[in-house]
DNA sequence: TCTGAAATAAAACCTAC
DNA sequence: GTAGGTTTTATTTCAGA
């Protein structure tokens, strides 16, 4: 079978499952998964490591409840450098470890980052960083209706 | 050893470790996790146990590039629904699936909504569905200086 | 690209300390 | 929390189709 590339966006019927069963839990053994796709655990084993390295998984990681480890309070800031500043605002940002998440984006509004902080008093600090270098508006997380999740994975025909 | 809950966002020494690894490789045997903190194996996996039902670990996913699923665009949308329309916006995004993840947060905007498309003329279809019942503020991704990390661990003391 | 067999390694479970 | 022992499972490697 022809495989394709990281671009095409088209895996096939096995590796769609074997991805979508990682995305959600991404500690089944490999001779789980196999059991569950129906094929060798070898087999599935060898399909693991060329999604790996092709780049279609990216990597695992655990999902930490903030609040357990010291930050209940979230935060969406979005970030307007003042003209000319703006490697200046990107290096910040990358410098402040309690931004956990960050995203160049196109209007009004340069960056949109994710702040994990344990007060607002700390949000408040966060924020001096910024504000000699860029505009800030922030907005404060108060609910999850959508928890990260995986799009439709359609396939290949 | 006293152990504290999910609510007082202090882990011991050994826990912070085991969860800054599986943050960043939720994949390594237990065994491996075991040598990394000099602890015996049992110990771990009974600890990795009371971390997983204490809610400090609420999962673990693997990352896909969506690119790699036939999602190339990414795109922040900020919505607003019409006055007396919230919930049937909320219900509207739950049952959008190209809607990966989303906030309810303070301000403005109502929600703030992270969506996987393959094209802009699918992110224009998606809007549209929302068009009748909240205003949207589109920004694409361009780029993530910040790719999502651990906020730092801090063990109690 | 798959399967199946064999060897190595790890997990799960137990008890005692 | 450790140490040891046992059973069950998983991973890895390789031959062969």
């Amino acid at each position: 079978m022809k495989r394709l590339g990281i671009e095409n966006g088209a895996l096939d019927a096995v590796d769609a499952r074997i991805v979508a069963l990682l995305a959600d839990n991404a500690r089944i053994p490999t001779a789980e998964l196999a059991r569950s796709v129906g094929l060798s655990a070898p087999s599935v084993a060898e399909r693991l490591r060329r999604l790996e390295d092709s780049g279609v998984i990216e990597g695992y990681m655990a999902r930490i409840a903030p609040a357990a480890i010291g930050y209940p309070v979230s935060a969406w800031l979005r970030v307007r450098p003042v003209p000319g500043e703006l490697k200046r605002v990107a290096e910040i940002i990358r410098s402040i470890p309690e931004i956990t998440e960050c995203d160049r984006i196109t209007g009004e509004d340069c960056f949109l980052a994710r702040v994990r902080v344990a007060s607002v008093a700390d949000l408040e600090r966060l924020l001096d960083q910024l504000v000699p270098y860029a505009m800030t508006n922030t907005a404060i997380v108060q609910s999850s209706p959508v928890l990260p999740r995986l799009p439709p994975l359609a396939p290949a025909a």
